[in-house]
DNA sequence: ATTCCTGGCTAACGGCATTAGCTTTTAGCT
DNA sequence: AGCTAAAAGCTAATGCCGTTAGCCAGGAAT
């Protein structure tokens, strides 16, 4: 028998998807192993547990978010910046709702940690977008505190079916990116 | 030997207050039954599923908000509501972070679902937040999102620490609270 | 060709949620 | 007070899951 010629990459890269499926806490070891071609314990070769894997597919999530951030800004600035940011967190997090859920409750072990690395440039994006506004220096982390909890918030009610009402969700999200604009234009002044 | 009286509600709460304690991801049965002094197989007696269990917590969860917003919220208007309402969200899920991880992930099941219920009540309170600033009726939901949004993003992340800068978090809040009323402000002119 | 690491396998363990079926307590009725 | 029956506890057992131990083959390097 050929082997299945798997990596840590793959690995991690076939349960995000699988997350993205049937929802993050469906990855189980046997579903994954399965997909995969492979028997539940030959896993472990390339990871060291479940919470390995959960920690890798965040990074993952880090990683790819940060890339589509980079590449939605450019050559954007104020609100065009806000708008596409915000656009980009949300596409990707209603497309990948199951590996997103892999960020959520994990600890950062040091400042060096990988994922904390990836994380920053994620935020660096958003800082990027706030950087169009002139903002007082002093009022920068919480404007981006403030970009953080609305997008995050935002998307995951979303991802979680959590907006009953029937109002169009899209024409919340455009004013809700108004609003913000609106707001960070009048502090810069 | 005498019975320990339990009752859904009683089991319910027990499992809030133990999942406060150590984390929703490690309120397991057996757990749950060693400190209501009984055998796990037992709680099946009050009980569905451990699914049910959530979802009581859930519903209890969504009361207990109910209560506090609407006695945070009594005689006050405006910025003072906002700064109200808010403040009672964040310390609620600071306080039981637990429990309120039980709200995420779970679908409801029709318009007459108590929870549907108790969560249209916190969201009464969030909208009674709104009515102070004369908003534009189209755009009242709007707001209600954006509140709600930006709340659950905010409490979720500081509660999972991942606020990793050293600027005071109560300071980001406060600035945050200045920012939606003001934006709140303007819009109703 | 031999060696040896790598990546697969099976078998097994402990923990978990859950079900089945038994026993005992206790509330309600006469 | 005594009887009955439902409610609430128990033990035993099942099946899934994560994880570990230990075995075996395949392929690369000498």
């Amino acid at each position: 028998m050929p082997r299945a010629g798997l990596d840590p990459a793959a690995v991690t890269l076939a349960a995000a998807a699988l997350a993205d499926e049937v929802g993050l806490h469906n990855v189980t070891m046997g579903a994954l192993a399965e997909r995969l071609g492979v028997r539940a314990p030959s896993l472990y070769k390339h990871i060291d547990s479940q919470a390995d894997l959960n920690r890798r597919i965040a990074l993952l999530v880090a990683e790819e978010l940060g890339d589509e951030l980079r590449t939605a800004l450019q050559g954007r600035a104020g609100r065009d910046a806000l708008a596409a940011a915000a656009r980009t967190m949300r596409d990707y997090i209603i497309k990948h709702p199951g590996r997103y859920a892999a960020t959520v409750r994990l600890g950062v072990t040091g400042p060096d940690d990988p994922l904390a690395l990836a994380g920053a440039r994620v935020l660096e994006s958003l800082a990027a977008v706030l950087s169009g506004y002139n903002i007082d220096p002093a009022d920068t982390v919480h404007a981006l505190r403030l970009l953080r909890s609305l997008f995050h918030g935002f998307a995951t009610i979303e991802a979680q079916g959590g907006f009953e009402m029937d109002t169009n969700v899209d024409e919340s999200f455009n004013w809700l990116i108004d609003f913000v604009d609106r707001g960070l234009s009048l502090k810069s002044q």
